[in-house]
DNA sequence: CGTGTAATTGAATGCAGTCAAACGAAGTGG
DNA sequence: CCACTTCGTTTGACTGCATTCAATTACACG
């Protein structure tokens, strides 16, 4: 089977203390707790379809993922990465809309779902979590300004330094010492970050090699100069 | 002098039935209108600077701005249009973040500004506009993944193409009859929309007007064939 | 441990950016 | 009212970054 349940306790869950349910009274939490269920997926498997309507939200307890949209020939554009303690799906319940991207597992991930009316609920019964919630939306808006301006104004070399950065200091802090980017990103999905063709990325990875700036062990990324890719980025 | 007091009145404001206000309750109103200050700011004027921190929020009576991030070179990237009737600068306060855009005039403009403590004060009081908000912003969201899409994956031409779709959906129908784009905006101000150089984007003007696609007339844009615009956007 | 997917390299093309120059429009001050 | 200035617009020529197509090699994963 490609999915199973597990058994999950939000009072006890670790990943909680850097989410957003951080300090979430135990009332809310015994709420939760009584409604959500907690599911093994695989990797590669979707948490919810882009243009589909929100059901709820998911919690992710272990693992990565991506977002992305679909462009015109079926290619995706990577909108953001996912890992463990972050909320997925409030937001288009939120503006009750359909999904603007989906969501696919890049490893396993044990997600907890919350229905939306549950969901719905604890909101209502707790406004700090609300206030959260919105204050974590007006941040991404924040970064998608951001985005929006290096997209369109930065060259391809420019935006994979971008990325890289944004990588390191995102995922690559988690699990092994050094600056290994060990996030399970095909050759692919990293152009589909950037922005970018395959090709141009892999030409791009074999220049930054020459310059000893990153070395690479398979899939695997590792990171030899950072302040090169500070320069090469020009950030203004 | 260049920015001078009128007075207007939130609760015979006309444009406030469009707005995030519509339908506010009439203890909110008063509670505004005592601590609102109105003035008229003449063409080409800052409202606030990208990097600053948000003093309060703005509220557009009549005219268009324009709200944009620079990048290294000092180009402007514009991240998105105003009109009246739109209420800026909430998001960097509820996200207690500097401003990640500046504001500036496109024409005179009439602008109420609600300082922050009154706003903040009126929002904790009135979680509907509250609620509101936070639906606007997931929305915003929404629009940001879509412009992230297209700035990867989509050709300069077919995005000339989205935004003059746009441009005639959000400013067309205002204020003259027919399909005549007749908001304030140099050339230069399109392709910093498009996100391109002003060079291309005054050839593909060209070459949409060799195709009738669209004519001009001076700085205003006339859409001739919208469903031509419709075709080269390739929508997926 | 095979097999299909992913990664890599080469070659050719073209889209879009940059630089430079000329022209036009709008506003300013004498 | 006109000369002057400045800003915005347009066109031309050139360059190069990045994409696309094609073919081969490597490796991830069942």
């Amino acid at each position: 089977m490609s999915r199973h349940r597990i058994e999950l306790d939000c009072q006890s869950c670790s990943i909680r203390n850097n989410s957003v349910f951080n300090g979430l009274c135990s009332h809310s939490l015994t709420a939760i707790n009584g409604h959500k269920s907690t599911n093994v997926h695989r990797k590669g498997q979707i948490l919810f379809h882009e243009g589909t309507r929100p059901m709820g939200v998911y919690c992710i307890n272990k693992g990565k993922l991506k977002l992305y949209k679909l462009g015109n020939e079926g290619k995706e554009q990577i909108i953001q990465l996912a890992k463990e303690g972050e909320i997925l799906g409030y937001r288009s319940m939120m503006s009750e809309e359909l999904y603007p991207v989906s969501a696919e597992t890049l490893e396993e991930c044990h997600v907890c779902f919350i229905p939306k009316q549950d969901f719905l609920e604890m909101l209502a019964n707790n406004h700090e979590l609300y206030a959260k919630l919105f204050k974590h939306a007006c941040h991404e808006l924040g970064i998608m300004t951001q985005n929006v301006t290096n997209l369109a104004q930065k060259t391809v070399r420019e935006r994979l330094a971008i990325t890289f950065i944004m990588l390191k200091e995102t995922y690559g802090k988690d699990h092994e010492a050094g600056d290994k980017v060990v996030i399970n990103l095909t050759r692919e999905d990293l152009a589909n970050i950037v922005g970018t063709a395959t090709e141009t990325l892999i030409r791009l990875l074999h220049d930054f090699k020459e310059d000893d700036i990153i070395s690479t062990e398979g899939r695997k990324i590792i990171i030899q100069k950072e302040n090169e890719l500070i320069r090469i980025a020009n950030l203004s």
